[in-house]
DNA sequence: AGCGGTCAAGTTGAT
DNA sequence: ATCAACTTGACCGCT
């Protein structure tokens, strides 16, 4: 069956993530900076322990972390460790007991790295950087039980052969916590499913296959190729995107853009059958989510997940 | 209370 | 050369 998946936050419900940022921690003195932190980081605790606990009830069966959840962590100046932070070791149980809910509820969580994390750029300071903030989601996968942390190819360079064996070698160096979760997504201006497969089946890391990304960057493999392709490079519950385009695909508009909802025609076919994580990239979140479920129950293919579905697998 | 400007970071492609 | 887009608005300071 398919477990749709929520990303990072909500339209209607009320469960909100905050944040800050680093010139306005720089207004203040140590002890104030360290204490909104400290807030920050324990407010989003428990928004996420809300996030799981409305997932489970609503047929929701993967949710994606926002890589703020402690926000600045791995900045240059204002980075921190959580349990330097005023009560950090009681933050830190409130991690862990998402994850124990997680477990509980039998939902799937998933991390994905903003754009400023990329493996195989020429530049080694950028790499390094990366690599902090990987190490960073990594631990916090570790405390709630992620088992995805989800990035893209990368540049190209104007050398993409040179720069998908650059990606290979980053990979490979990866610490272990960050390396059993690395995920690499097709993405629709440089890197296709068909240049990814060579560096995903070389190193052991999964394809995540966005079919939306696909059809703004064709490679020549049908879905259904690309689908059977990436499903092989998972040794776990393969994790997917679908998302819709904004202004739909007539020619001339740009087809990027995600749309408030899914159309379930862009469901592809052949993902019917499968058991599959779904990740909904649209902008009215949960609600687009639920919609949809609706739709696709009434196309006869089952996806509101429940807490059984999980004990019974 | 409401509103506009700002916020760590990379890369691409459209204008 | 500039800027929007990308997984995503939230927050702060001003009126």
């Amino acid at each position: 069956m398919i477990r749709l998946g929520l990303c990072c936050i909500f339209h209607e419900e009320p469960i909100r993530f905050r944040r800050t940022t680093a010139a306005a921690l720089k207004k203040l003195t140590a002890k104030e900076r360290d204490e909104k932190l400290s807030g920050i980081c324990r407010d989003n605790a428990a928004a996420l322990a809300a996030a799981i606990t409305y997932c489970s009830k609503n047929g929701i069966g993967a949710f994606r972390v926002n890589s703020q959840i402690l926000p600045l962590k791995t900045h240059p100046e204002a980075g921190y460790e959580l349990v330097d932070l005023p009560g950090g070791k009681e933050i830190l149980a409130r991690y862990e007991a998402c994850g124990q809910l997680r477990e509980q509820c039998g939902l799937r969580l998933s991390f994905h790295p903003d754009q400023f994390v990329v493996l195989n750029s020429p530049r080694p300071e950028v790499v390094a950087s990366s690599v902090r903030e990987l190490v960073y989601q990594a631990e916090v996968a570790e405390w709630i039980g992620a088992d995805v942390i989800n990035i893209h190819g990368g540049g190209g360079y104007g050398d993409k052969p040179s720069a998908l064996l650059r990606l290979r070698d980053a990979v490979q160096a990866l610490p272990v916590a960050v390396n059993e979760r690395l995920t690499i997504e097709n993405d629709d201006r440089t890197y296709t499913p068909s240049e990814l497969l060579p560096v995903t089946n070389e190193t052991g890391v999964p394809l995540v296959y966005d079919v939306h990304h696909h059809r703004c960057l064709p490679d020549g493999l049908s879905e259904e190729a690309a689908t059977a392709a990436a499903i092989q490079t998972w040794n776990r519950e393969p994790l997917f995107h679908l998302s819709s385009p904004r202004n739909g695909r007539d020619e001339g508009a740009d087809p990027k853009p995600h749309h408030d909802l899914i159309d379930p025609a862009d469901f592809p076919d052949s993902w019917s059958e499968l058991d599959i994580t779904v990740e909904v990239e649209a902008k009215a979140k949960e609600v687009a989510v639920k919609r949809l479920q609706e739709d696709l129950t009434a196309c006869g293919i089952p996806c509101a997940w429940q807490v059984a579905d999980s004990k019974d697998r």
